[in-house]
RNA sequence: GGGAGCGUAGCUCAGUCGGUAGAGCACCGGACUUUUAAUCCGUAGGUCCUGGGUUCGAGCCCCAGCGCUCCCA
């Protein structure tokens, strides 16, 4: 055992001995730290005479000038409220019969001035075993010492809980990515903003539930355990139902069972939920990670692209954040809708120079750029070329519409031009933020094109996966629909500047320890 | 899957040419009732990721492995 968790134990001991219960008990009626901090109006100067005088704004600018005021006052003292607050012991200063300790609850920090005198000496002994990072709570007056930092001046200190673990370095909290991951306690406890980080993504979630509760759509929870993997184009977590002896995966989308509800009446659905996907690890991929899909009947793509910006410009506005956004260190992300939109092809076509509805041109063009095209569909050269050379270039936010009707088995194609399908991707730095479709209806094209595998095209790759009975609920009559899915791992990593999508989801994938 | 980088005290990090393992913070002891990452004095703290190899001698060089990060597929 190290000699930090030893000195804890030995004042973990220490408190038994005093009769304190170094785990603490049930705190009532305590105040967050950020109400307490509010509570600065109540604090004034009363002199000797019983006048009360208004103190002067004190900020970090100025609370220097504070001591210099006092002495310009008539004999008196500064009075403040009493309050109770709790939290993680972040800094301590020693000087003696006299501590300062800052304290941390999830809304702020303050400063307690813990005096022997004040205490008491039973308290005192108490205090005598306190370090970094136990969490206590506090009884006190709430006013500015003489250097003008507001305090809790404390007449109480409890013992709420006593950390066995040594905290991490007091200023640079710990960056070990790994350990930030492994142990997010830590992050959370010690790193700053990283709290605020995720109530942010709380904050983001609940707004897209209120966004699209006032425009009456329904949220439901459709099954997580798929005998088919349907509705997007991935690897599947493959697992097993012991009774039933059948094998099963987890779903890698919402599509298909949403889609059964619209055939069923259900007008206005979404689910907001984990999806898993059995595949690579990195800054933008979580093998699970949560995903927004909502179906609209009687609506179409561009239902969906109005219901998009209005769900962006809420999570924005939830979080209190400027239309425009940073992103990374020198770029900028501008929400403000409406968002520019373009076609596919004309982006081909601009990037390109080549006539993206020029099968041979694509072809030769990727050739000359070193991509491999034979026994390949021309949609599908033309998709790689798309993900290679276009979208890259999307700073946006854009909605990319009308893809290659060939690589979208599960949309509507275009009734002016059943070459391109009703489907918009919206890009946003590169990153494909959301995924739309005007849903396609139709059973028996539905069927053909669940049987159509792409020549060139990885089963894996390919989104056409047999699914008998979504077919047959197709076949039942499934309403003209607009369909939506946004990631909204990738959304909060936008709004919140994050690079990684470690930094987004509490607890990732990681390798197992030894 | 390929490439690059990283792994040293509880935390944050140095470590030169291969020659006794270092600092700051934290901890322990001492001084201090208005400090702001308090300050000052003193002490203690190591599986240098793991396993091999080269060498008189390896934190450092070589090989293999493990873990993480980034880039690419």
């Amino acid at each position: 055992m190290g000699s930090l968790v030893a000195s804890r134990r030995k004042k973990q001991q220490r408190l038994i001995e005093l009769g304190v219960d170094p785990f603490g008990q049930r705190f009532d009626d305590r105040q967050w730290i950020a109400s307490i901090r509010a509570l600065v109006p109540q604090i004034a100067y009363r002199t000797q005479d019983g006048q009360t005088i208004q103190l002067p704004l004190i900020t970090e600018a100025t609370k220097g000038d504070f001591r210099g005021w006092i002495a310009q006052q008539v004999a008196g003292e500064v009075v403040g409220p009493q309050v109770r607050a709790a939290g993680r012991i972040v800094l301590h200063r020693d000087k003696g019969k006299l501590q300062f300790i800052d304290i941390r609850d999830w809304t702020g920090e303050i400063q307690l001035f813990v005096g022997q005198n004040q205490v008491g000496p039973e308290n005192w002994e108490v205090i005598q075993c306190l370090d970094l990072g136990d969490l206590i709570g506090v009884d006190g007056e709430l006013r500015y010492t003489k250097t003008g930092e507001l305090s809790v001046f404390a007449t109480h200190i409890h013992v709420l809980t006593k950390t066995l673990d040594p905290p991490p370095d007091k200023h640079k909290g710990l960056t070990d990515q790994e350990m930030r991951q492994r142990r997010r306690y830590i992050d959370l406890a010690y790193n700053e903003g990283v709290i605020e980080r995720f109530r942010n993504r709380s904050k983001i979630v609940e707004s897209i539930r209120a966004t699209l509760a006032t425009q009456e759509f329904v949220e439901i929870e459709g099954p997580t355990l798929h005998t088919i993997a349907g509705g997007a184009a991935a690897r599947p977590f493959a697992t097993h139902h012991n009774t039933l002896d059948m094998p099963l995966v987890m779903r890698i989308a919402l599509e298909l069972h949403l889609k059964r509800l619209l055939v069923g009446g259900m007008e206005r659905v979404f689910e907001l939920g984990r999806v898993y996907r059995n595949e690579g690890i990195s800054p933008r991929h979580n093998p699970e990670f949560t995903m927004l899909e909502v179906y609209q009947a009687y609506g179409d793509y561009r239902s969906m692209m109005d219901l998009t910006e209005s769900i962006i410009d809420g999570a924005i506005r939830s979080i209190g954040s400027a239309h425009r956004l940073p992103w990374g260190d020198d770029k900028f992300i501008d929400f403000t809708p409406p968002f520019q939109r373009a076609t596919y092809h004309d982006l081909l076509r601009q990037v390109t120079g080549v006539d993206p509805w020029n099968a041979t041109a694509l072809a030769n063009f990727a050739n000359s750029r070193g991509l491999v095209t034979q026994g390949k569909h021309p949609d599908v050269i033309k998709s790689e070329l798309f993900e290679e050379f276009v979208e890259d270039t999307l700073v946006g936010p854009v909605f990319v519409q009308d893809y290659p009707a060939s690589i979208c088995p599960l949309t509507k194609r275009n009734r002016e031009n059943p070459e391109v399908a009703e489907r918009f991707e919206l890009f946003v730095h590169g990153m494909e933020l959301a995924n739309a479709y005007t849903e396609l209806n139709d059973p028996d094209l539905q069927e053909t094109l669940f049987r159509t595998q792409l020549a060139g095209m990885s089963a894996e790759d390919s989104m056409a996966r047999m699914d008998h009975d979504f077919i047959r609920a197709l076949r039942n009559g499934m309403p003209p629909a607009g369909g939506l899915g946004i990631g909204i791992d990738r959304l909060v990593m936008l709004l919140t500047n994050s690079a990684s999508i470690r930094d987004i989801i509490l607890f990732p994938l990681l390798r197992s320890e030894q």
